[in-house]
DNA sequence: TAATTTAGTATCATATATGATATTTTATAT
DNA sequence: ATATAAAATATCATATATGATACTAAATTA
């Protein structure tokens, strides 16, 4: 798809960098990000060397290793002070983790992708969504995906997912586009979204969307556990709490 | 002084791009960033559509203001997971907040910037040092500060204190050279620092030093305080109780 | 409805960032 | 100490990203 596009290569090369040694757990050297990308010598050193200066990765050691750089530390936070959203979400997020003791979770749509932004752990320590900041693609695997498709016209969510497709994720994973239509008129029924293993084996998930002052789906809340702790009866009484406290946070954010 | 520098133009531009987004508290739109910044229209629009296509900013509403994007709410994350001083300190953290009552912080160097890299706000809930990632460059009237200077080989630390000087911020900051070196080498010898009121008025601390498996100083941990909860006397007791906690985390770092 | 402001795009000559190559510097290994 | 490898810098012809100018599109305002 050579759609014509906008160049900016040394941009474009050094958020590849950043990117790259994000995703590394141990830092890099000179040599391994130049191995990795396909950026001439002289040119990574200059942006390395930009980088550098301004913070957004740090050289740490004689042999000068790579990692990131405390700005970024620094962005991440102005960011999320910035987002009303979990700072108003934040106080009933705790009161549904006392309640329930199972893993709260916040999310939201960031260029067509769920972000998840807050979560409270629960008691089954057990590690359920991922990574704060870490997007997932997969919408029909997810309530909080299927909330955002449920609330799209019909026109795009058919656009959506023939782009990404219904691919099967787990055995419970549903496959099929009519069902999962059926399910999407139930949610906007319920109010909830419910998600029985379809993203992981064993664990279970109720969502409840978040309205903002223009009425607009803004983010979702979600409890989420494991199967030994939450039946597939448990989701009618869940659905009902999360649906209640996501209303809360809706007039929080000025729904009316 | 125009050291011969690389030059990385479009780079550059980016990062005061976001730099500049990162700074206002309401989102800008792009005849506010052309204003600000001296990039030509069409440059500007590149940049902007590049670092939107990756995450790092978001453009909102239809009109079009830039925000702070995704991207960074991850990147910031996974620096901080690999923040490895952080989640070894945290718990000591809590112990002291919980023993104290006061304002426990973290702190570490991050070329040659004293930077917050955790908090834990106390019962006085006066804000006391500031946002977590942001940067202190007065070294000499703050404590974790004065344990960086009482670190370095003794030209090193002349050779900072030469560029940054002794600036005045309260009345009781330390100007004197002489008496600043009186008060480092003390540092050494109780293995804490205090810091009166020296970085702003009506706030005391007290910090020790961190060291990792090298023996090097990695970090610093500090409790701080308004006056009223923390007289002069205090620093003698609250001193010590830092210094044991610092020496926990050290040994929790593999410092033997 | 027309007028005005603002966002974003198109074009293309040219100033300039880039990269092939080689060298120097620095750190690790022998 | 010497050898070896990696990191960082220097040079400079040239491919190319850039920006002056002008334009369209879209939204707000009168």
């Amino acid at each position: 798809m050579p759609t014509k596009k906008y160049h900016v290569p040394a941009l474009e090369r050094a958020l590849d960098v950043i990117d790259l040694i994000a995703l590394h757990e141990s830092d890099l050297s000179f040599s391994e990000i130049l191995n990795s990308l396909n950026i001439p010598r002289p040119s990574l050193a200059r942006i390395l060397k930009i980088l550098t200066d301004r913070g957004i990765i740090t050289k740490t050691g004689k042999r000068g290793l790579y990692s990131l750089g405390m700005k970024l530390l620094y962005l991440g936070n102005r960011l999320e002070s910035k987002l009303k959203l979990k700072s108003v979400a934040w106080p009933f997020m705790q009161e549904l983790a006392l309640k329930t003791g199972k893993t709260i979770e916040l999310s939201t749509l960031d260029r067509d992708q769920l972000i998840l932004i807050d979560q409270i752990e629960g008691n089954e320590g057990v590690r359920l969504f991922s990574r704060i900041g870490s997007a997932y693609p997969y919408f029909h695997t997810l309530a909080a995906g299927k909330i955002y498709l449920a609330h799209m016209e019909k026109e795009k969510m058919k656009d959506v997912l023939r782009k990404i497709g219904l691919p099967t994720v787990t055995k419970h994973t549903i496959t099929d586009i009519d069902q999962l239509e059926e399910e999407l008129s139930n949610i906007m029924k319920n109010g909830y979204a419910f998600e029985d293993q379809e993203l992981r084996e064993g664990v279970r998930r109720v969502v409840a969307p978040i309205y903002d002052s223009h009425r607009s789906l803004t983010g979702c809340i979600g409890i989420a556990s494991p199967i030994f702790s939450f039946t597939y009866e448990d989701r009618e009484y869940l659905g009902r709490m999360v649906k209640e406290v996501a209303e809360k946070i809706s007039s929080g954010m000025g729904a009316k």
